[in-house]
DNA sequence: AGGTATTGCTTGTACCTACAACTATCAGTT
DNA sequence: AACTGATAGTTGTAGGTACAAGCAATACCT
């Protein structure tokens, strides 16, 4: 076996903290808004992402792309979101392969009713805890991550401070 | 409704970074481990736990503490490891609803041979990406919102071993 | 046009995890 | 000792997600 680079102390004491944040957070999002909105995570940032595009609808491609979510997934997402009347499907005018999804009034109410507490729980987890001058390295620190992770930049990568309308925040 | 705190510009850029790292990372360390070992991250950390544990020995219980698993998630997870040869179940002297977990021989070479792929891995999706500065700044960030979500320190708190020697990082 | 590869999306199957129910055991009370 | 409640662990069931297969439509190439 190669010896390999190991990690020096500051590198593995960074990397216990950071992996239990990376097990705990996602569990502590998803159960907040499960129990105040009956929405996991993943359906609610679908939601957000569609209330924030053109018209509210997507391609369900871009859609993917967007929430890094396999084709599979994001169709029995949308089933699901369809049958609870929050999103519908329609055919896609120059490709008729594809399909819009766009998000129903219905849809639209539940995510403007869902965020303030979203948000809320976000605040209560992660900023409220911070310092300003933290929050600004914690998201020049992830926006260095997603370099490797995600270099295509496929998901919203947020360079700088773009100011949003009065969309919803994912 | 009323009107929640919203988030500044600061704060939503660092969100949106931080909720793609969320979704990201952990697909890209479990398919690491998948390929090159055949572990799941959660296997993987499990193994890594027990090993290093006085006598590579664990209640199931305080594993599934260290892990944040509940019960039933760490009683089928063993299972696995159990056929695979990995581990060992075995009763509890005082305790007799309780059971050990014990590493084998197997399942610490297996820790061995998977942990320079994994490390490799880590540092190739993390700290090659951060400034010294900006991981010891990562380190305190995350150990800030484990006060919110691991109030206790559940999984941190490895019960002070006495085999702290050939350790393999979580 | 005709043929082949690729893309967009859905569905079959298998695995993982959570919640709840269940057994067995322990701890505290009377 | 008997009773009550809590704890340790396993298993039934349901829901979510991935991989692979499948269908429809497009793009490319000759």
């Amino acid at each position: 076996m190669a010896d390999p680079r190991w990690l020096t102390d500051d590198e593995r004491s960074a990397w216990l903290n950071l992996a239990s944040v990376l097990e705990l957070l996602p569990g502590a999002l998803d159960a907040q808004l499960l129990r105040d909105d009956d929405l996991t995570h993943f359906e609610y940032f679908t939601l957000a992402s569609l209330s924030e595009a053109p018209e509210r609808t997507l391609r369900i491609k871009a859609l993917a792309d967007m929430t890094n979510a396999t084709l599979p997934r994001i169709s029995r997402v949308l089933t699901g979101l369809e049958k609870a009347g929050l999103i519908t499907r329609s055919l896609c005018d120059n490709d008729r392969r594809a399909r819009n999804v766009t998000l129903t009034e219905k849809g639209w109410s539940a995510v403007v009713q869902a965020a303030p507490r979203h948000v809320e729980n976000v605040r209560r987890l992660v900023f409220d805890r911070l310092t300003p001058e933290q929050t600004a390295q914690l998201s020049s620190i992830a926006e260095s991550l997603l370099g490797e992770l995600d270099p295509e930049g496929r998901m919203f990568t947020v360079p700088a401070s773009g100011s949003g309308s009065g969309d919803v925040p994912g």
